[in-house]
DNA sequence: ACGTGGCGTATGGTATACCAAAAACCACGA
DNA sequence: TCGTGGTTTTTGGTATACCATACGCCACGT
């Protein structure tokens, strides 16, 4: 009985999450994330150094703080910090996104194999609204939008695959993707047989065809790898 | 000229590097992850809960090191930090561990896959040493030794498909599948089948036969995947 | 001109003090 | 006996001061 007085507090107020319990470091690392992403898209040839105490007076917190959000993105691999030295800006190497690709192709063929068992005959159909969006828009739009569509089918058909992990790891590597500069190249890419390949997969896919649909998946991402291999000179 | 002598100087004396660089984070996050780990295995029912300031004394340390080390292992999954409340030692569920097994098939697989077209014959039939003092050995010994001359086995196969960053990845897993209790599991899969496998697996591979290792290696681990989930039951 | 050695400065690493929120504790009253 | 309100303690978060080392600058001597 006294249970539905709290529960009417609980659901009239739904009080404001009031202050914002982010904490500092929290914020921070979303900035610096933020920034240096940023930085590695337009600026070219910009300085590749931070200062632990010029970054915390601009940001208005104390280095601890700061210093934590580094250190994460240190472990990510966005940063470098040698002791003594300074906090550098880490530019992917070649070599280093080629196997990011080639890890991406891995888990997300793996994903469409689960895809073709664990998920609805619903979910699967969803996926000819991002195939069909994205085939008629493309050519008014601007080029750069391609990527951000591109990665949101992938991810689609990784959602469906209904293993979080390989969601969470897949999206660190599409942030580290999307970071790159000279993103042209993956429009480039598309011009050639992306949406062919999507509409393909989605067959597979809604057909229930595992073999295959790992085999599409696969193919067409270790064929970008191929391209940037090609065609990409980074630094 | 003038080289030869320092040449000299750097071959003869090859001076000790001296006081070891490592900082005191990163030896707290070695002892810490030491010990999260022992826990795991052997003290079944322990308390997982960490204090900040106990262990600083513990170790000798402040707590600004000891923090870091425990912010990395909180975002590595090791330990959950909870703001005000206190730090604790996370237990993989069994359906987080299915995941991870399910991410090193994938990842595994396509390390076979390059492994076919980036090993050398010499480095492929290496492989041989370890499936056979693995299976002649396995008898006599404890059982416990298994899973690590397992571990190995698709390790080697992983660093032959040149491929770092899914070296490093699956080093991640590894280390989390090794610190579930329970490693009897992993044996009684043995009994089944594994050395079976693993011969087939290196067969494929020396005949640089890339589907058929691919699909082995996938196979054998998702196997390894139906067998925890079939008979394990993890807390 | 050029190498050399000392010394100051910059910078990440570490220690410590303080803060706020959450939990634990404890009296007190119905 | 129970719960209720406040107070103390605990605990992670944050700020700040200090430390040790790598680097740069500059005077000095050859």
């Amino acid at each position: 009985m006294e249970n539905r007085v709290t529960e009417l507090a609980d659901t009239q107020l739904q009080i404001t999450p009031i202050g914002e319990g982010i904490s500092l470091k929290a914020r921070a690392y979303d900035a610096l994330k933020a920034a240096i992403t940023n930085m590695n898209i337009y600026a070219h040839e910009a300085e590749l150094r931070l200062d632990e105490r010029d970054l915390s007076q601009r940001f208005g917190v104390s280095r601890t703080p700061l210093r934590e959000a580094l250190a994460q993105l240190d472990q990510e691999g966005l940063v470098k910090i040698v002791a003594r030295r300074g906090i550098f800006i880490v530019r992917k190497t070649k070599a280093e996104i080629l196997e990011m690709i080639t890890v991406w192709a891995a888990l997300e063929s793996m994903a469409a194999r689960l895809a073709t068992k664990e998920a609805s005959d619903a979910e699967l159909s969803s996926l000819h609204d991002l195939v069909d969006t994205f085939s008629t828009d493309v050519v008014a739009r601007q080029m750069g939008e391609y990527s951000d569509a591109n990665i949101r089918f992938h991810q689609a058909i990784i959602n469906l695959g209904k293993c979080q992990l390989i969601g969470d790891m897949t999206d660190k590597l599409f942030f580290h993707v999307r970071a790159i500069r000279q993103r042209t190249i993956f429009e480039q890419d598309r011009a050639k047989r992306s949406i062919v390949d999507h509409k393909e997969i989605v067959a597979a896919l809604e057909a229930r065809d595992t073999e295959r649909a790992e085999r599409l998946v696969r193919e067409h991402t270790l064929r970008l790898r191929d391209h940037v291999d090609r065609f990409v000179e980074i630094d």
